[in-house]
DNA sequence: CAAGAAGTGGAGGACCTATTCCGGTTAGTG
DNA sequence: CACTAACCGGAATAGGTCCTCCACTTCTTG
């Protein structure tokens, strides 16, 4: 697939096209990833068919534009594993979550937006042109370690029996939640939240759960949320 | 405050009234307290404009059409309070709430959009036409109540006590982030983040906690939420 | 049963956003 | 420097919702 490397931008082209993509984070960062494209368009100071010329789809520019924290995510999985203490590694995984949820609206929509392994869109272009691994491909791999971190701090004893990696995006969901409606008079209700999420998430507070999602059950969801975002605001 | 009662309605217009409201909980129910109010209108067999005409502001159609489920909500802390075993009481409203809120798309909306104590569009007419207590009055009846359920778990020491009555709010906004994503593929998936959430709420599994949060502040968080979700739709 | 007050429906104006079209502009090349 | 392919911006089209206005209909009452 893709054996044929599109031609290189005009300096020009490939001017804006950067400005559209930094002007895109800034905007989806504040407002979400159903921000109007007008505005990225005018915080970029170019025309609307500019912009749609260069990502036909938004969700292009959004794998795009989030490229940069979801190299966050990875690195936050990354560094949860390096930790000496599996317990803390895996809480200060939770809450750098949970944070990049709460600086980045937009980012709640993206770790949602691609989902392990899809097969279109998958390779962005850098400024430079050249190929580099895709937000899928990026994703992908930080929830693998994410599985690790997990299963590391259960081995150990620390992390309660029955917790499921699938917890994780559901508490993802919920922090969204929080955020969403505490944003701009408790901007740190979440930290509380998810703190209690942590208390439950010991072995010597476990209790019989509800069973898991279903992995795919669960991945059909975040799907579903995402083409929700993507149509909405067409309408209503 | 409102020393004149407003004049009975034609028996039609009341019938009419009726229908409206009927509809409304349906659509309400089905997509959320920002559903077209066209839909409303079209599922009440009426015309918009009589809709708008019983009902200026959106929020006066919620007030009243959400009334029976806000008389769950009450019930619920009542049978609460009710039960036997502290614990068992507190983990039941908990899971009641939950579940009306997943059973019931606007629940959410509405349990953030009457706040303690307001004053406006406080007295809801009933069909017949008489003043009953108003939804105002019922939440903060219901939510006095919840505080005693709360109060009552603590002080019998089966509830952490660093636990808030502004703590459950905060839930309502995470299990309706759960809900709002996982409402089609994973119906269920709220129970186990509640199952969780309850898991911490026992003396066993407390650790320090970050402050719960002002209620003011809170307060003011849901007033805003509500006034978003309700500008919105005339937009993005 | 005949005013006339009360009520009704649907068209229309105001917004907002998405997406396309096209005449004008500019970077790159020989 | 001249020419062309690539590019650009903004206007225009196409939805969709909110809310108001007004000519028409239907209860109610004397």
């Amino acid at each position: 697939m893709d054996v044929t490397t599109p031609p290189p931008l005009r300096v020009d082209a490939e001017a804006n096209r950067a400005r559209i993509v930094q002007a895109a984070q800034a905007v989806f960062a504040e407002q979400g990833v159903s921000a109007p494209l007008t505005e990225v368009a005018a915080r970029a100071g170019v025309g609307i068919a500019t912009l749609y010329r260069r990502f036909p789809d938004r969700a292009d520019l959004v794998a795009e534009a989030f490229d940069d924290a979801l190299r966050q995510y990875e690195a936050s999985a990354d560094l949860a594993l390096t930790d000496d203490d599996p317990w803390a590694g895996f809480v200060g995984l939770v809450e750098r979550m949970a944070a990049l949820q709460a600086e980045n609206r937009g980012f709640t929509h993206l770790i949602q937006s691609v989902p392990l392994g899809r097969g279109s869109s998958t390779a962005a272009r850098g400024s430079s042109g050249r190929r580099e691994l895709g937000s899928s491909g990026r994703r992908e791999r930080g929830y693998r370690t994410v599985v690790e971190v997990i299963d590391r701090a259960k081995s150990s004893g620390v992390l309660r029996a029955d917790f499921s990696p699938e917890d994780l995006p559901v508490l993802t969901f919920a922090v969204a939640g929080v955020i969403e409606t505490t944003r701009d008079d408790l901007p740190e209700a979440w930290r509380r939240h998810v703190a209690l999420f942590l208390d439950a998430c010991r072995p010597i507070a476990a209790t019989p759960l509800p069973p898991a999602p279903e992995p795919i059950a669960l991945q059909r969801a975040m799907l579903r949320a995402a083409r929700r975002r993507q149509t909405r605001g067409q309408s209503g």
